[in-house]
DNA sequence: GAAAGAGGTCACTAGGTCAA
DNA sequence: TTGACCTAGTGACCTCTTTC
């Protein structure tokens, strides 16, 4: 997980620590606002084969890949990963992946076109003022558009990869997550309008960034998936079988199936901006109730349950 | 690259200790100073399980867990907990364990960013100058920033050198436990000026080390628990009515029942609505996010917090 | 150039070991 | 049982390459 949990803060920082690069002075520039990862729900840190995913996730599927892991699960093949149990079930965290789309087919490299960048954080700002998502997604803001827009980034880009990759690519089903880029791309149409012309500017991120930290989620469907003709898909048996996550909406989140959607904005609020001690507590409550009893879903906090999580 | 910081250092050093590598110059990497074990005040050797903590205590957590154990006192449950008699009391020992923030949902894997890092010296650094703490805690040094930001890992020290240092203070009444938490973070203010974008400085480590060593502990308040498998549960469930502690992961933990924290509350009016699926992956986002980097959240824990996120 | 991601690097830790 | 030691991973960072 990257500490960069973002805000500014983290922002800042990363400049300072030189690591971010251009560092020179240079004010670095904030990255773009991905959300949580598609796999365990943790920060993001970028587009990694596919989806947005953190560090580990990105890391564990290439771990996973090239040495062509075959994973169990010793529980039922429903884990649920998140941040907090994700090394717990390498079967079903690798399924995570590539459920979500993850594929050595999916990268994409260089720079994220400005338009698609616009669209995308358009399309967050206006969910962020809505505070709700049209398809009822939970945590609102998602970068459809960026997700989709895959179509831009070059597809064709494999073969500069293949050589890097090349181990790698064989075994990747790459394909499994089929459904879901299908339903959940929104179609990504590029009107070149100029309108974007002037640049997306810092301070949109900015705030995206603020409201956004991992909390929320921008689900890029992996737009890559393309029938890869080049992959040779050897003997890549994972048992994706699952495809049994039929995700109604068009951002297909971890949830279990029988998650339900319904529409709630009421966490929009607070996804906005810092915490203050209050939300922290609630949310710090939610969440030890969580970790402890991860089976009711629809759970209503009442003061048994303040008390029972202490 | 940073090499600077890091460099190789392997585990032999950390074991030899002594040397710490000074002699050498900057090659031996001095592993970070992680200060007092939290339960015993031994020489941490590591964040484990969410906590600064020493060997001893690491492994008594993990048997304590893997085997479902269940202690009695034959005291009154309030045993002071040290190095020299730590093996006298298991039950104690392990209540100290999981009030000190020991769980499995707070382990933390990977290299520790540099951020909070440089917060810990930091803040480390100034508490030497001061030679005060501001809680009065006993030993007067802490790396609270390092606690604090929980998802952060926290630096390590060589340990290795129990032997030295304990000496001194050794002993230390590790702190009327409870009282621990309650330190407060350092707030995080990063201005990381470029002072540290260098990475930080083996001098630096290295003074702190000395002036550490076992005196010092870091506090790491575990507040990340997050779901965990969703899984069927079933057939783990320990006798323990107890139902706070029914992990169905493959981790069962199991606090003693005597454990008691204290009502906190303060959420129980947030805490009523009835939260929906997609509410709840927020919320699991938020709380995935302060577990990580709680820094930038203007938070500042206190006993209450401290407590209730247990 | 700047921005982005694949890959590589290696600081770190859960776990397993086994002498004491 | 304990806890010093090791090992297999994990993931925070960084470098390199591609694309805008
Ligand atoms: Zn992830
Ligand atoms: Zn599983
Ligand atoms: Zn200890
Ligand atoms: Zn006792």
């Amino acid at each position: 997980m990257v500490d960069g949990n973002d805000e500014i803060i983290a922002n800042e920082q990363r400049d300072s620590d030189l690591s971010q690069k251009s560092s020179k002075g240079k004010r670095s520039r904030l990255t773009f606002p991905f959300g949580a990862c598609r796999v365990c729900s943790d920060s993001a840190t970028g587009i990694h084969y596919g989806i947005a995913t953190c560090e580990g996730c990105k890391g564990f599927f290439k771990r996973s890949i090239l040495r062509k892991e075959k994973y169990r699960c010793y529980f039922d093949n429903a884990c649920l990963i998140n941040v907090a149990n994700r090394n717990r079930c390498k079967a079903c965290r690798f399924r995570q992946c590539t459920n979500q789309g993850m594929s050595v087919d999916g990268v994409k490299m260089g720079r994220i076109p400005k338009l698609v960048k616009e669209r995308a954080l358009k399309e967050l700002q206006e969910q962020k003022t809505k505070g709700t998502t049209s398809n009822g997604e939970i945590n609102g803001m998602q970068a459809n558009t960026l997700s989709c827009s895959s179509s831009d980034r070059s597809i064709d880009n494999d073969d500069s990869n293949t050589m890097e990759t090349d181990s790698i690519e064989a075994q990747v089903p790459s394909v499994p997550m089929q459904d879901d880029s299908s339903n959940t791309c929104a179609k990504f149409e590029v009107e070149i309008n100029s309108s974007s012309s002037g640049s997306i500017d810092d301070h949109q991120i900015d705030v995206l960034n603020s409201s956004f930290n991992s909390t929320v989620e921008s689900h890029l469907p992996a737009y890559n998936s393309l029938p890869d003709m080049k992959s040779k898909t050897s003997a890549n048996d994972r048992e994706d079988e699952i495809k049994q996550f039929t995700y109604r909406t068009k951002y297909p989140t971890f949830l279990p199936n029988d998650f339900t959607v319904d529409e709630t904005d009421g966490l929009s609020q607070l996804a906005t901006g810092l915490l203050n001690n209050e939300e922290l507590q609630y949310v710090k409550a939610i969440a030890n109730k969580l970790g402890r009893n991860s089976l009711n879903l629809d759970t209503r906090l009442n003061d048994e349950e303040a008390r029972f999580i202490r």
